[in-house]
RNA sequence: GGUUCAGUAGCUCAGUUGGAUAGAGCAACGGUUUUCUAAACCGUGGGUCACAGGUUCGAAUCCUGUCUGGACUACCA
């Protein structure tokens, strides 16, 4: 049993055995020793007072002598104020890091034989991807990858946002603008050329805007009646008619963009199990509509449109299907909704989405669940803040974000010049080099998004780099290349059961910090939040360069301390490369 | 207006189901290497946890109200 349950039972034993009291292990707290008092674990003793009817002290006192007649590696206490500390033998963390170091796959918790799906990703083909969706990705990815180490059986899904006006404009703007330009002749990466089309669009449209309001029409008139706009609606509308000539364009186009966007998913290093199309799902969702109205939850208005009344829930009526029984957002996600469980019927569902949709999100949740569907309760809208510059929101159309692509070549470019400034590569091949450039620039670029909270906004300052020192990726992954080194330097060593006399204080933080990972992995995938698990491999990797930094290792003569510590560094070795990966971090072997 | 998320050091962020004197990093200043990688380690300074009440042995954390900022509140997706 876990030291900390067996404590927290013992606890409760204490309780009832000196005061004739039944407690609950929810109300006992135990946590660890703060560093400037003796002891590793503290049971805080303030709620018992009032079943003592002493003070403080002398219930810790009371609760302490209990505990360490009954648990045998509590070696000793003290008490201060009510915390009740307690010091766990060295033998007992010795033996915990033996049994982590027996175990194969430290950290992958049991099956829990529960299906979670995870959708992220979802852009759409008329613009090459910006910071906002290097957060999305990697959040999608991590949680998945957390889930997967928690026990779940995982199912990745992008849902690609493959059609609507917005891709016709840029369709439109390529056949007026364009001059049959293509990837191959601009040698552009397809997506950013089909983007700039996006933009061409815009651009064309907002002059169209400024003359017809100049000719004495108002915005909104002006808006509806720009013959672009207009041109891009006929298009969608031969698009849905399937006709041949826009229908290949759409085809053409899209092609040039997923070629793009394979780039940049395998520079962020995410991967999909599956693609949903929207041009495959749009038409869903009509059956829905039509369940429904029979089931009473919707309303038809006399203009022929299908509504929601969610007043009662505190939120407004909800167009659910146009009087022209044509379909909103809302519709094809009920239809696409439905589909998903009916592809893999799984427990719990994920959408790693903005939280400029949490209202989309909560009606679409609702309304599944007033239709009774029994999945609509597996259903979970991972919302994530906003990447923010300094001068406000990012805009695609404006011009204003900050591209996936160039960031990332940005950043790999200063991973290779601060690494040549510490000159410590001379060695390395030029295969090593890259690829090591490569590893500093993303782990850097990765963890600076997946450290924060994924709820809070995050700000982004193009003009201050990516630190690489401090609580960065690269320290993390320095602190990895540390534990590699010595354990190559060591050669060939059977490191196994490995007994050793009295722990210095960092050996013994060291472990403390290390067995507290499979409970890191639980919580993060419980909270679906990679900023606990980036945070902990932090912390981790602090300890354990103090660690370094005070005791020598190879340089013992005493054969077996040297194996224990060697032991040691392979484990928080083996925690950091385990970690990161879930964070879809690389680690380097030296750096 | 309504709904909702947030507000912690100059900046970027941690802070477990309420627990001890609120912690890191960056930036500033100072120190550590003939010894396993100095992308490291150690130290100094820096706080009215937005504000005001309340609950409690105990509140950054829970409750109420106020202020500030973001998002949403489309027959766009």
């Amino acid at each position: 049993m876990n030291i900390n349950t067996q404590i927290v039972h013992c606890t409760i034993e204490a309780v009832r055995h000196m005061y004739g009291q039944e407690t609950d292990a929810a109300a006992i707290t135990v946590q660890d020793t703060r560093k400037e008092f003796e002891g590793q674990l503290t049971v805080v003793t303030f709620p018992f007072t009032k079943f003592s009817r002493q003070s403080p002290e002398q219930t810790g006192a009371a609760i302490g002598d209990y505990l360490k007649e009954k648990i045998s590696v509590i070696e000793a206490y003290n008490v201060v104020k009510g915390f009740l500390n307690l010091v766990i033998a060295d033998s007992f963390w010795i033996s915990e890091l033996n049994a982590i170091s027996s175990q194969p796959f430290f950290g992958n918790l049991p099956a829990k034989n529960e299906k979670v799906m995870v959708e992220y990703s979802s852009p759409n083909t008329n613009k090459p991807l910006h910071l906002g969706h290097v957060r999305n990705n990697l959040l999608g990815y991590s949680v998945a990858e957390i889930l997967k180490a928690a026990g779940y059986e995982v199912i990745k899904v992008n849902l690609v946002n493959d059609r609507g006006i917005h891709i016709c404009k840029s369709m439109l703007a390529w056949q007026r603008f364009g001059n049959g330009e293509t990837p191959q002749s601009t040698g552009m990466k397809g997506d950013h050329l089909v983007g700039k089309y996006y933009v061409a669009f815009d651009q064309a449209y907002k002059q169209q805007i400024s003359d017809l309001m100049a000719e004495g029409q108002t915005e909104d008139e002006a808006k509806k009646n720009a013959p672009i706009i207009r041109e891009a609606q006929q298009m969608l509308l031969k698009w849905e008619q399937k006709d041949p000539e826009v229908y290949n364009l759409w085809k053409m186009m899209n092609g040039w963009v997923y070629k793009g966007f394979d780039v940049t998913y395998k520079s962020l290093g995410v991967d999909f199990d599956r693609f949903y199309y929207e041009s495959d799902t749009y038409m869903l969702g009509k059956d829905i509509i039509e369940e429904g109205l029979a089931k009473g939850v919707f309303f038809r208005k006399e203009d022929n449109s299908v509504w929601i009344d969610l007043t009662e829930d505190g939120l407004d009526q909800k167009l659910v299907l146009r009087g022209d029984g044509t379909s909103v957002y809302i519709t094809q996600d009920l239809g696409t909704a439905q589909m998903k469980y009916q592809d893999y019927h799984m427990q719990r569902s994920i959408y790693v989405v903005g939280n400029e949709q949490d209202y989309h999100f909560k009606v679409l949740f609702l309304i599944l669940d007033k239709l009774g569907k029994s999945w609509a309760k597996g259903l979970y809208h991972l919302s994530y803040g906003m990447v923010d510059l300094p001068s406000g929101k990012m805009k695609s159309r404006e011009g204003t974000v900050v591209d996936a692509d160039e960031l990332i070549a940005e950043m790999i470019a200063s991973a290779q010049t601060q690494t040549e400034e510490l000159g410590k590569v001379s060695e390395f091949t030029s295969e090593e080099k890259t690829s090591l450039y490569r590893q500093v620039g993303m782990g850097a670029l990765k963890y600076f998004l997946l450290k924060v909270d994924p709820k809070k906004r995050l700000l982004f300052d193009p003009n201050e780099s990516i630190d690489l020192q401090g609580n960065t990726g690269p320290f993390i992954q320095y602190s990895y290349a540390r534990c590699r080194s010595v354990l190559r330097k060591a050669g060939e060593k059977t490191l196994n059961n490995i007994v050793t006399g009295a722990l210095s204080d960092q050996e013994r933080d060291c472990i403390i910090m290390l067995r507290k990972y499979p409970a890191v992995i639980e919580e993060a995938a419980a909270a679906y939040s990679p900023a606990l698990l980036a945070n902990y491999l932090y912390d981790l990797s602090k300890v354990f360069n103090k660690f370094y930094h005070d005791e020598p290792i190879l340089k013992l003569e005493d054969e077996n301390l040297m194996n224990f510590r060697l032991m040691l560094c392979e484990q928080c070795g083996n925690a950091i490369n385990q970690g990161m990966k879930l964070l879809g971090i690389e680690v380097p072997e030296k750096m």
